[in-house]
DNA sequence: GATGAATGAGTATTCATTCAT
DNA sequence: CATGAATGAATACTCATTCAT
């Protein structure tokens, strides 16, 4: 079973193992933090989505180049990652409030763009989430040959999801 | 990493670890065999949904029960799944042939209920698969203690993906 | 590591495993008879040589057709059976007498032949018996391609070893 | 069978097994490399005879010791590894090699003290090397007790096998 | 009896982790 | 501090043996 052993990632990362565990008293902590490093890139992006200040579609566009960056670099270390954790997805500890705060920032975008209400606004926002996930976990695993296409897709979907409702801009609309 | 040894499971499936290499000549196949019960039952579920007669909507909340059927199962079996495999989603030989398959299944109910063109809807179908991918696994991840909410999101989905482009129904349009 | 397993040995021998133990007890068993069959070839070899009327070329020349043959069929089972048991050569029980019979023979053939004393022909006759063991065996291992001369070497090793001490022909000498 | 597990083998060796499969890929290349230990000390004790300044019992008396020293150490293993190796004493590759130059080195001492021809010189050279074998392997087998008597046992073989053709000696013939 | 699938103790091998250098 | 050889618990896999059919 072809692992993902921590000599491994020593190698990768030019760094002895001893060196390695200088910094990470284990491997689920190397892990964890190899992935919170790209959890709080994406949890970046979707909390500076969430004060963007122009309508969905510009705030969709950014938010589209912003994901692909994140999963450009390292093809196939994100689902490396996935594989390598016990409860992947559900960090213990700070891990959880990454995902949690990261749902929010979803859940602010449905309120936001989609006038949802707060409680609603958790439900459509988890659900664009792992939408979006799907999206570009799939294409990242196919390698993305085609970013632009890739991106066009996320748009849509963040488009569609979120004003799919009203078809009235968020809240932006009345000040105009 | 931990819970998904051999012998593990060789129990949970109650038999000897002497049987199951009876039947699987290493871990690797045992997986490979494992997952592939999961594709087929996905695959199975996309083309059954191909042949729909009925409505855009009922064909998505039959799809929507069918998923997550398929993922109420084997809690925590899928993510284990992922997390074991070397170049999880991505299987040697056939495999790749039931990703195709299953993506072509997406394409025809893009272009049967969204009116696309052969070469969109291998787009647009492909984008659907993914989302779905992603909302149903990061449930199955979380728990899936919803199955109505659930359903109800990947119908909403389904539908705003497959009726999005147009506001007419596919071929029932003259129904109207 | 490639083994000389009891499946291999039943499917060889053209009987399911079960029929295997009905007749063996265990592998131990199993591999003790194989051996013995041979053991009791060579040790009714060795009792016909002190046995033969004639002068010592004619008796080696038999001997060394006997070993020949007794090793000419199943190529590569002596091997194997040398492999397969702890305490090879040294037979517990019945294959203790065996060995000590065996050597018995060769010890009275050097008292005949050599006009040895017991004292003496008991390391002459092991010291003849290893060398045919050395002799014959990796002939077979290398493949028996040329019996003839594998036999000229055999005839010229219990030669040299029987009638080197002294150029009288054994006991029959008067008899000339 | 028996006795010589991998974990023995480092035990044995003062070493972890983690250490052991630090050096060696697995098992058959620990037994090889063993066994190719020994062979390569056999090799050299052969080549050496070869380049012997004195007479032949000289030569066969340094002979004797080397292989006498060479299987005493480490009682026992010899038997253990022939038995741990499929193909035995057919070693792959350079093994083949070996056995060649082993051949070779015999055969030069048949031209040397017996004075034969090239031709001939091969089959009495693997004739000594295979009585040889079988006199120091079942000494082993039965455990060297005796050293002293085993070293005149080999000697007089060496003697008699080279110099059983013609009474003169090698090329000291004109020292007589 | 004969069969061969099932069993699980035993063995080979991996890999996270430590620690002497 | 950095290194990477050494460690051994954990895990993958084998094979002698049993037993339901």
């Amino acid at each position: 079973m072809r692992g993902f052993t921590t000599n491994h990632v020593a190698e990768e990362a030019g760094v002895s193992i001893g060196s390695l565990y200088q910094y990470f008293p284990n491997k689920q902590a190397l892990v964890t933090a190899i992935r919170e490093r790209h959890v709080v890139a994406s949890l970046a992006l979707i909390e500076h989505a969430t004060q963007h200040p122009g309508p969905l579609r510009a705030m969709a566009s950014e938010l589209a180049a912003g994901l692909i960056a994140a999963h450009a670099t390292h093809p196939g270390l994100h689902r490396v990652l996935l594989e390598s954790v016990p409860s992947a997805g559900r960090l213990a500890g700070p891990g959880e409030d990454f995902e949690r705060r990261y749902l929010a920032g979803f859940a602010q975008l449905a309120m936001r763009y989609a006038g949802d209400s707060a409680e609603d606004s958790r439900v459509t926002g988890t659900a664009l989430a792992d939408c979006l996930d799907g999206l570009v976990h799939n294409a990242a695993r196919r390698g993305i040959t085609a970013p632009d296409a890739l991106s066009r897709q996320i748009i849509q979907l963040v488009e569609s999801v979120l004003a799919g409702r009203h078809n009235a801009p968020p809240n932006e609309a009345s000040t105009r």
